[in-house]
DNA sequence: GCATGTGAAGCAGTTCACAGCG
DNA sequence: CGCTGTGAACTGCTTCACATGC
């Protein structure tokens, strides 16, 4: 064991953890009772070694010679994540992503509520999206006070974003999800994650300019699991 | 020097690259003419010794003792990713977050080509967005071998990534960004990269639920760049 | 016998610190 | 004299390999 108690698990797992999540949703919903971590890792496509790796920052949840419990796993990994309670967010820019996303059934589920929507274009002010009205971005601050709301999520334009941080982060949130492309600062308390579109599509035109040099050689099938 | 031709950029390099060339854009409409490295990773919030180092991958651009010309380095940098070629892309699930990306002006600009959206419902077939019409998936290997186009985005449900990831393989696809909460099997030779709103909001619920042992002693101010 | 859990080894990316050059 | 470019040290994640235990 090496850490049950004195906490550092290392961010690459952390970000792993919802992949496992999901995985293990899905096959309990395909009635699976229990996997190996073979099978679970080629599920997820990731080394199984790292996978029980993974899993061993959080406790001894396996069975030597049988593998893994499949509900019990996934409800260590949801109470891991913090799923077991509920959460409230806001969200900032109700342009056609930030409708796109309060509409979103996965996105805004499984322990995520709403609280509140906000911009300042009175276009959209008033609106009712996904059962939430959107209020105009000076309210914020009351919102995140009465409902408690410790997430951001930002979607304005680049413009308006650092903005919107600080006065996220004036109202007590202390984890936001910024999807404008612009580098936020903030106190070193507070959770910042950035999602970039359009940086996802740039990484995958250099790979396209840069070839590897000796790569797709044996490319027998599409055998990429294991 | 170390490595001018013999190819072998770490990923992560290549993930801050948009990064770089974003915050270049920024100050060559502000007309600054020069940066230093501590300047501009400051302003992309990393550290002045990674930014060097990433830079120096591609060659040597810099003037010692005065920093970086702005406009050189950032046609260099878009040089590396790519971005001087135009590339024909094709995107398939036409829902809201279809929707919203296709209308996104700063997801596809800058060297991104929309050449078909796709999808199978009726509802939304034949409609017309951003400029182009909604077609039927059917269509969509007769629309890749017309067009060339070398890179898809998946927005589709989770059910349907791996069919739509495999006709767009099989159309000549060998680049795909997959929204979809689904792991995408593919020939090596095909990139792929995963973008998943609501695991990262699962791993900031995490970090919420986990607080560091000893954070946010000296939380004096704002003080977080350098 | 078989699969987990984990020290130890290996490897990759980050940071340091300074030589080199404008 | 200042800032870049980079070998070297360091840190930390990944992978291996096997003892452990069902």
């Amino acid at each position: 064991m090496v850490e049950r108690f004195g906490r550092r698990i290392p961010e690459p797992t952390v970000v792993r953890l919802p992949l496992y999540q999901r995985v293990l949703r899905d096959l309990a919903l395909g009635a699976v009772a229990t996997v190996s971590s073979a099978e679970l890792a080629s599920a997820c496509g990731v080394n199984a070694a790292k996978l029980r790796k993974d899993l061993s920052y959080f406790g001894t949840y396996g069975t030597r010679g049988t593998g893994y419990d499949v509900g019990y796993l996934l409800g260590q990994i949801e109470r891991e994540l913090g799923l077991d309670r509920e959460r409230c967010v806001v969200m900032a820019g109700m342009g056609h992503l930030g409708h796109a996303l309060a509409r979103s059934p996965g996105f805004m589920s499984g322990g995520f509520r709403v609280v509140g929507l906000f911009d300042v274009a009175p276009s959209v002010l008033g609106e009712i999206v996904a059962g939430t009205g959107v209020a105009h971005i000076s309210t914020l601050p009351d919102v995140c006070r009465q409902t408690g709301a410790s997430m951001g999520v930002i979607t304005t334009p680049a413009s308006a974003a650092q903005d919107v941080c600080d006065q996220m982060v004036a109202s007590g949130v202390n984890a936001i999800l910024n999807f404008a492309p612009s580098v936020l600062v903030a106190p070193p308390s507070v959770h910042v994650r950035h999602v970039d579109f359009s940086a996802e599509l740039q990484v995958l035109a250099f790979y396209q300019a840069h070839p590897e040099p000796a790569e797709a050689a044996s490319d027998l099938g599409a055998g990429l699991i294991l």
